[in-house]
DNA sequence: ATCCTCCCCTAC
DNA sequence: TAAGGTAGGGGAGGAT
């Protein structure tokens, strides 16, 4: 276990080198610190070489005029300073300064510096320098075109001085460069609006996005990640075969033997140091041996008091992207702030970002490994894993050597940054033995040297290990892998969870499955920024978050993939903290609030997310002010491909969508679009090109199916290839409906009451639907609205049809009203689409044109999927899948005779314990029951859920309805009223009065705050109960789950709250029928209207009333939790929303 | 069991 | 002054 630093032979002689040998060593490199140059005589002859090459190599980043007119005085007695994006680039621009006699400062100085030069250039900027002189970057480039200097008056940023002064956009960069790797990304964002103010320094302003990212580090760096595996791939793509550095690693060792065994596997990891210094560096040999740090602050005192003064020497909260190994010495660390960072080291030299020289050298580092092999994982910009066990074995070079010899190509490639590497047979030790190789070295981890090398490697080192696993390790006293080895997995496992746990556990022994890997597949497309933001209007928000969107959208162009789900990420002030953090413009102390949308399709359209991503912000209903962070994220990719066209099926498109608000929207919006074109008036809206002919096996019936489609394209994109449509359809009468003056019919208060009645009984008659073998049963009753219109009708049929056959009746009446009842447009959603029409209506009415659709349609409607992912309709499968029966695992419910309990009494044949019918155990005698609830109570302690124990509880009868009655209506519902739990309180314990003469068992979650819940998924257990109330009786495990589904919950609850705000009839209503409910031990049933309550009111937008819902929605489960309490012993809780 | 969703955590 | 982004792993808890 060797460390090798420095010159270790001939091939590794400069390592340990000072800045004058890197200058001799490689004398094209070294490059000048603005304002000193001068000093040094034979600069310009030297910069001469090195300028020509860099013209060769990268002619397209450099003006062809300079290489032309290699050398001038154009710009005698001219000192210029860059600030921000310019193009030229300021780099380009310090090289023309260079050439032409001119003087390049890097820091503005007011008694030196003549010029600014800048596109954009913040208000306060201007303010803070007293700048007088600010120029566009166009006058040093037209000058040099003109070969002479132009009167820098022609090209001042700032015209007219003061106030209303702007850039004139024509002169700046038609695409900002803001990202500094050339061309890998199309600006997305051309600012041509000319009437904005040049100040960007605040979200809301318009630009603020490129430029914050144009000077974002992190930014940079995650970019740059997905570049790095991207050119990994490309060079693996385009390989021609050769490996130009194996040659020259065979012509510098020559075929030789190697006197040991060849290991097994050999993994190197390569790691530039310090690299932002590094390579800021090379521009600066004169600091090399110097503290140095990389970061945007420069002094370290920080901010100003609004006196403009100091308050405190080292108060600067700009972050340290990199410092060198000198200012490690002291302390200092990545990441931690200037003003901490000068105090321990009150010599630091801090240099800036020079994020495109970042970019080239990482390209040079990967091209110069990818010379040797290809087995290449790309880590970072500066850091990568390369499987070299074919090299070494090959060509009989040691792992050491050949680490020196490449050390010393990316050295010499990159003009003198040192990369240390680390190689042992896993990624995990070749990693730790980077960390200690470092600075500037290497080593080769042995089998038999790991668990010796292991014992004192700090666990933060581990990957993996950050802040919050170290906080978890220092409660059990283990700051080693030697510590961390002895600690046994299981306890590993509990603290951090079954894969950490494991993880850990064997990185502690040294032990790291995973291979050297490049490619993955993208899962999630996102952007964000959290800092600068202030705003106080809404539009700020809309106006940066279209800005946002637009940036989403094309790096999902770029990646090439659309995205179904929709996320936004939100940071707000905490409560806690102060409106100014003590970072300037930072976020500061947050919480986030995140909230996502599930779209109707990927989607790659700015449009569609801007629009979404606004609206899930008003659901929201949150304060702009507070706002410190805004983010959007997607998710669940799919690749954008061209569709061959005869994929396409243009004949057919679902007619269905869940009629949720955003639908809702696109649909109005398609809508609108289709009727403001001006191209014609007949086809747009009614086509019937892809409705005729097609007739060949049509239902007997057709007559009966004469339906009217009412279509509209609202699919995001414009290029969409093939008429890939999509549309609403509706049933004729219910088209006229939508556009006639009638009102559409509405529940009365009478009949929500009624239907809530009626409700218990239409769920039992649903239960025994399963009866009719129709596996899509299920899912009607949890999302009814999809089986809007025609499938409806279909299952209709087929459902009366088979009770019919079963029963040897003809008909039956509940059934046909129950779905009915399902395809009323009395739906809430409905009317809201009516609403959203209303101004339009004489326009549709006047381009529209009714087309009948045929039966061979609807068939094909009939056979759609029933692939259901969260709210959507997957399309594709639909085009593509003829017919495609989703298996659903159709619950059991015993007929009476045939009992599971008596015909078998080996644990294997009892159904699980969620698919027993509660009706069924009800029914069955006490002994039995007794039977079946130690067999569950068996199994169920076979499983053994840590988290869950089971706690014995005074048994409490159900409290007779009238007390309940009675106690819902004491409480004339007030906004916060808190006192039902006491009153409660006070109800139950005059009931546990009552005396009792068994205990009960109730599953029990102790939650962290103390509180219990009964877990809504999870089960009660045995009570004994009097003979005559067997039929309360709860199933052992599973009364929860699913089986008496409340079809009519969605319209009803979705009819109430579109139509009122909360009030206590309704909620006594809700509330009693739960207790009932609950009384007979049907949690799911509860559950469920909860949970379609919970959806209906996050449907609702925050103007319409969404915060007096949600209010209200928790008072509801606060009150039928407690009713849960009254009744159990026992609360239940329901889904909470974040707002 | 296995999946999904919503987080938190980690890395550079 | 300051530029605190971004993607993936995985845990917790719930749905199927
Ligand atoms: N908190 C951080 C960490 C890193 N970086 C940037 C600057 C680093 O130069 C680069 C590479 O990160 P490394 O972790 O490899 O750190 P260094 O290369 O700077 O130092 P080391 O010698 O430890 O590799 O990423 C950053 O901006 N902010
Ligand atoms: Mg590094």
């Amino acid at each position: 276990m060797k460390k090798v630093t420095g010159p270790g032979g001939g091939l590794l002689q400069p390592l340990d080198c000072n800045p004058s040998d890197i200058a001799l060593h490689s004398d094209d490199e070294a490059d000048h610190r603005e304002g000193e140059w001068a000093k040094h005589g034979g600069y310009m002859q030297f910069k001469k070489r090195k300028l020509l090459a860099q013209f060769d190599e990268a002619a397209d980043k450099i003006l062809p005029e300079a290489a032309e007119e290699f050398r001038s005085n154009i710009f005698h007695g001219i000192a210029v300073h860059v600030n921000g994006h310019t193009d030229p680039s300021a780099d380009e621009i310090k090289r023309i300064m260079m050439l032409h006699g001119g003087q390049f400062h890097l820091y503005y100085n007011r008694q030196t510096t003549g010029f600014i030069i800048a596109s954009i250039l913040p208000y306060t900027k201007i303010v803070q320098l007293k700048a007088k002189q600010v120029v566009k970057p166009e006058w040093i480039s037209e000058s040099l075109r003109a070969g002479k200097l132009l009167p820098w008056k022609d090209f001042e940023l700032y015209p007219l001085g003061g106030r209303g002064a702007q850039p004139q956009p024509e002169l700046q960069p038609k695409e900002p460069k803001r990202r500094s790797s050339k061309g890998a990304f199309p600006a997305a964002i051309s600012d041509n609006n000319p009437d904005h103010h040049p100040i960007a320094h605040k979200a809301g302003d318009p630009n603020y996005l490129n430029q914050y990212y144009a000077r974002s580090r992190l930014h940079h760096l995650s970019l740059w990640k997905v570049e790095a595996k991207q050119l990994v791939e490309r060079l693996q793509e385009e390989h021609d075969g050769t490996f130009p550095g194996v040659e020259r690693l065979l012509a510098h060792f020559g075929a030789r033997h190697d006197p040991r065994s060849s290991p097994r596997s050999v993994i190197m990891h390569i790691d530039f140091d310090c690299f932002f210094v590094s390579v800021g560096l090379l521009s600066r040999p004169h600091l090399a041996g110097k503290p140095v740090a990389c970061c945007h602050g420069k002094s370290g005192h920080g901010k100003m008091t609004a006196a403009g003064q100091h308050d405190q020497p080292f108060n600067s909260k700009s972050e340290v992207a990199s410092c060198n190994y000198e200012a490690r010495k002291k302390g200092l660390k990545n990441g931690m702030y200037l003003g901490p960072a000068k105090q321990l080291c009150p010599e630091l030299v801090t240099i800036p970002y020079e994020f495109e020289e970042y970019k080239r050298i990482s390209t040079i580092f990967y091209q110069v490994v990818a010379g040797y092999t290809l087995h290449i994982e790309a880590i970072s910009c500066d850091e990568m894993l390369v499987d070299c066990t074919q090299i070494i074995r090959d060509i009989f070079v040691s792992p050491e050597e050949f680490a020196g010899f490449l050390r010393q190509e990316i050295f010499d490639a990159s003009g003198g940054c040192h990369a240390s590497a680390g190689l042992s047979h896993n990624p995990l030790l070749a990693r730790l033995a980077t960390k200690k190789a470092k600075p500037n070295g290497h080593l080769f981890l042995e089998e038999d040297q790991v668990s010796a090398f292991l014992v004192d490697i700090p666990i933060r080192d581990l990957p993996g290990v950050g802040y919050s696993a170290m906080e978890k390790f220092h409660q059990l006293n283990a700051k080693t892998c030697g510590d961390l080895s002895k600690i046994p997995l299981s306890e590993l496992k509990t603290v951090f969870g079954q894969k950490i746990g494991q993880k850990l556990h064997n990185y502690a022994r040294g032990m790291d499955d995973r291979g050297v890997f490049n490619h993955t597949t993208r899962k999630s497309v996102s952007a964000e920024i959290n800092y600068g933001m202030r705003m106080t209007q809404f539009d700020e928000f809309k106006t940066f978050f279209e800005e946002l969107s637009r940036e989403v959208e094309t790096r999902l162009h770029t990646a090439r993939v659309r995205g179904q789900t929709l996320t936004l990420k939100l940071l707000l002030r905490h409560p806690d903290a102060p409106v100014e953090p003590e970072k300037f413009m930072g976020c500061g102390h947050c919480t986030s609030v995140n909230k996502s949308v599930s779209l109707v399709q990927p989607t790659d359209s700015a449009e569609v997310i801007a629009r979404e991503g606004v609206s899930l912000f008003r659901k929201l209903a949150i304060d702009v002010k507070e706002v410190r962070g805004i983010g959007v994220q997607v998710t669940r990719l799919v690749e954008t491909k061209k569709r061959a066209a005869a994929q396409v099926s243009t004949d057919w498109s679902p007619p269905l969508v869940s009629p949720t608000t955003h639908n809702t929207d696109h649909f109005v919006d398609a809508l609108e679009k289709t009727l403001n074109s001006e191209v014609d008036e007949e086809l747009p809206l009614f086509s019937d090109d892809d409705v005729a002919g097609d007739d060949g096996d049509e239902m007997e019936h057709e007559s009966n199916w004469k339906k009217h489609r009412l279509e509209v394209e609202y699919g995001p994109d414009e290029d969409w290839e093939g008429g890939d449509e999509e549309g609403w359809c509706f049933e004729a009468q219910v088209v006229d409906l939508l556009l006639s003056d009638e009102p559409v019919p509405r529940h009365t208060e009478e009949a929500v009451k009624q239907a809530l009645l009626e409700l218990k009984e239409e769920t039992e008659c649903w239960e025994h639907l399963n009866y009719f073998q129709i596996p899509e049963v299920p899912q009607m009753l949890t999302y009814p609205w999809r089986f809007y219109g025609a499938t409806m009708d279909f299952y209709q049929e087929q459902i009366v049809t088979r009770h019919a056959t079963r029963r040897g009746k003809s008909s039956n009446n509940s059934v046909k009203w129950a779905f009915w009842r399902l395809n009323a447009p009395q739906g809430a959603w409905f009317r809201r689409l009516k609403q959203r029409l209303l101004g339009r209506r004489g326009k549709i009415q006047s381009k529209l044109k009714l087309v009948p659709v045929t039966a061979s349609q609807y068939k094909r409607q009939m056979h759609m999927p029933l692939k259901v992912r969260g709210a959507n309709w997957e399309l594709d499968d639909l085009v593509t899948t003829e017919v495609k029966e989703k298996k659903i695992q159709t619950r059991l419910i015993f007929p009476a005779p045939c009992a599971p309990s008596t015909s078998a009494a080996t644990e294997s044949c009892y159904p699980s314990a969620s698919q027993v019918d509660p009706e069924f155990l009800a029914a069955l005698p006490a002994e039995l029951l007794e039977e079946v609830y130690e067999q569950y109570a068996a199994i169920a302690k076979a499983k053994e859920v840590s988290s869950l124990k089971v706690k014995k509880l005074p048994a409490q009868r159900p409290p007779p309805p009238a007390i309940t009655k009675r106690k819902s209506k004491k409480h004339k519902r007030m906004p916060n009223q808190p006192s039902i739990s006491s009153f409660a309180r006070h109800t139950k314990s005059q009931e546990s009065v009552e005396p009792d003469e068994k205990d009960r068992f109730v599953l029990v979650v102790f939650d962290s705050d103390g509180t219990d819940h009964v877990q809504a998924d999870t089960n009660t257990t045995p009570i004994h109960q009097d003979d005559q109330v067997v039929e309360r009786v709860a199933s052992p495990v599973g009364v929860a789950l699913g089986l008496s589904g409340s079809t009519d919950l969605q319209p009803v609850l979705s009819e109430v709250i579109l139509e009122r705000m909360p009030d206590e009839a309704v909620a006594e209503a809700i509330v009693d029928w739960c207790a009932d409910q609950l009384r007979r031990f049907r949690l799911s049933v509860v559950e469920r209207l909860f949970n379609t309550f919970y959806r209906e009111v996050d449907h609702l937008e925050w103007e319409n009333g969404r915060t007096e819902w949600v209010e209200e929605y928790h008072a509801l489960a606060d009150r039928v939790g407690q009713a849960s309490r009254d009744i159990f012993g026992s609360s239940l809780r329901f889904r909470q929303f974040a707002d």
